[in-house]
DNA sequence: GACTGGCACTCGCTACAGTCGAGTGCCAGG
DNA sequence: CCTGGCACTCGACTGTAGCGAGTGCCAGTC
């Protein structure tokens, strides 16, 4: 594989050139930009041996070449250097975030920041339960037959669901219930209450017993099997920018995709402590978004990972530029959510 | 102004003709596919008096019909019976809002439901506080200085928010806060809880006051000023139906609309009591959904209305079915919210 | 051996002319 | 008041031609 220190400088060229025109670019206007320092004739072999190589292509015969998925790959991971964050980005960041009263509050502002600064799509995902300790469970009665059960998670996320008791249930049991949950529960970890939930079901005094079992099958339902993720997306007006280039015509796949949480999750949940993903066309899974491109990210108080964040846009992307703001962003709430 | 029964007749063939195909409807196959009874010519005499009274006009001089925003706006009004549902729809219903075990279930359920069957744009707004009283004030403390409000409705939505303390707080004096808030606020309208809340900080005794004000900043911003009002959407894969034609080329003013909480509100927040409300084209007040209609309804339970629901598609829309739909779905949901 | 200038070739884009056909407006007659 | 007939309009489509950006290749140079 002879990709030389040249050929590599000329696929960056043509990878920037084309982000920044959207117009396939051709060997003379390649050398006019960038001090090559050869001809285009030269610069034509070279990407003769690109084309080969998968890296670029072209639309049709007379065109100029265009950089396929595996070729903005390779400029990802080889060529192009995280780009620092303007003074005014910056500023632009923590003026946006300050203020927050609330983990709703921070996320929705988040997601917001995140799709200006980017001028893309920005999915945001509340900081997972499967990573949050129980800090405080509330037991509200709300009818004489009818409970609220509010849960206070460590990260600040509040969950809330309405049991239906089998049969009247006194104060005075409220009130023990409540005490007996938070004893067993405040302070650890979602992902380790299911064993907990059940031994308190077995320790329970027996008059409380048919309580607790309902109680206890609404906490495993709503701590660890439904709404488990929530997500909260921005910015899907930019999908028009670049008109109906990007996307191939089409906004329909994405905008379908978009809708599915599921999908959103895969893509920006977090995996891997603090790395930046960066999934380009087709290394996506799903076959919607095979013409988009996400960058993600994890981000949580302090080293920790709580959640992930990121953008989706179009391959055409610039990639150094939202990796740096993807993962600054990142930071800075990871903060926010430290102080709290 | 001449519209005799003919004329009408007319008018309704061009519109459920071009609602059907999206194609300029012309007086041949006008009479072709409806039992009008004349001939060609004397439709065309028919059609230059609605275009010279605004009902319909020529995208181009040599092509047919098609309904203009006012030509709509009288099918709507005079020319359309709202279309029972079919079994099917009903079942289709009942099946999606049975199991919703909780506020968000239920409107979430409802959005989603609605975008399907209307193949549209769906939004559902939560019970408006401003229309909901409360059920309960709890605090629970989180840390020395800090606790958490959570407000429960009667109208089932909860809202929380941190709150900052100005100094440590004993256990004690929160059990003193939450009764007394409690015993003050509970069953009140929110509406008119401002008052009652510098009522509070008056009446309570001195040790307390310090907390107490810094809680009535808090109750005062999330009950009224803030968040005041939540919304659902979904379906925005269905703007892309009827490819570039509908909304003239580009969903862009559209998707921007959608992210702006406060159209929204605007366009399907409850007005007067259950009428459904049909906005077309450039009936609504903002210039980026002049391409678009919006057909919504208030909802709640019983005959009291606690929110609205609706949907937004393109100015050529099945009308009596979308209303239908839409009128249907509030019911049922309506129903759904007077169980609890 | 690597680079360069030159040249023939490809092919998409635009402009233009011509044809077709759907649809109209109008008019004279029933 | 309705109808059939007719001339007219104009968008959609087709085919042709010229232009220009861009390529691939080759022979010549350093």
């Amino acid at each position: 594989m002879g990709l030389d220190d040249r050929k590599l400088a000329v696929l960056r060229a043509i990878v920037e050139d084309y982000v920044a025109t959207q117009e396939p670019v051709g060997s003379r206007a390649l050398v006019e930009r960038h001090q090559l320092g050869v001809s285009p004739a030269t610069v034509r072999n070279d990407m003769a041996v690109l084309e080969e190589e998968g890296y670029i292509r072209q639309p049709h015969t007379s065109a100029g070449r265009v950089p396929t998925d595996r070729g903005y790959r390779l400029f990802v991971d080889r060529l192009s250097r995280v780009k620092p964050l303007s003074p005014a980005e910056r500023r632009a960041i923590e003026r946006f975030l300050v203020g927050a009263v609330d983990l709703d509050d921070v996320v929705h502002r988040t997601v917001r920041l995140l799709a200006q600064l980017t001028r893309q799509v920005a999915v945001v995902q509340y900081p997972s339960l499967a990573r949050s300790s129980v800090r405080h469970l509330e037991l509200v009665p709300i009818s004489t037959t009818r409970l609220m059960l509010v849960m206070i998670a460590d990260t600040g996320r509040v969950e809330q669901r309405l049991v239906e008791m089998p049969a009247p249930i006194p104060a005075d049991d409220v009130t023990d219930l409540r005490r007996l949950v938070n004893e067993k529960l405040a302070g650890t970890r979602l992902s380790d209450t299911p064993p907990l939930v059940q031994a308190l079901v077995d320790e329970v005094p027996t008059e409380l017993r048919p309580a607790m079992t309902t109680l206890s099958t609404v906490l495993l339902e709503t701590l660890v099997e439904r709404h488990e993720e929530r997500l909260a997306l921005a910015g899907t007006a930019n999908l028009t920018r670049g008109g109906l280039l990007d996307f191939q015509g089409s906004l329909r796949p994405i905008l379908e995709a978009l809708e599915e949480e599921v999908v959103l999750l895969k893509l920006i949940g977090e995996t891997e402590p603090s790395t930046t993903r960066v999934l380009i066309g087709d290394e996506n899974e799903f076959d919607n978004l095979r013409a988009a491109s996400v960058v993600s990210t994890g981000y949580g108080p302090g080293a920790t990972i709580v959640g992930g964040l990121g953008v989706l846009g179009p391959t055409r992307m610039d990639y150094p530029g939202t990796i740096a703001t993807v993962r600054a962003v990142a930071r800075y709430v990871g903060e926010l959510l430290a102080q709290n």
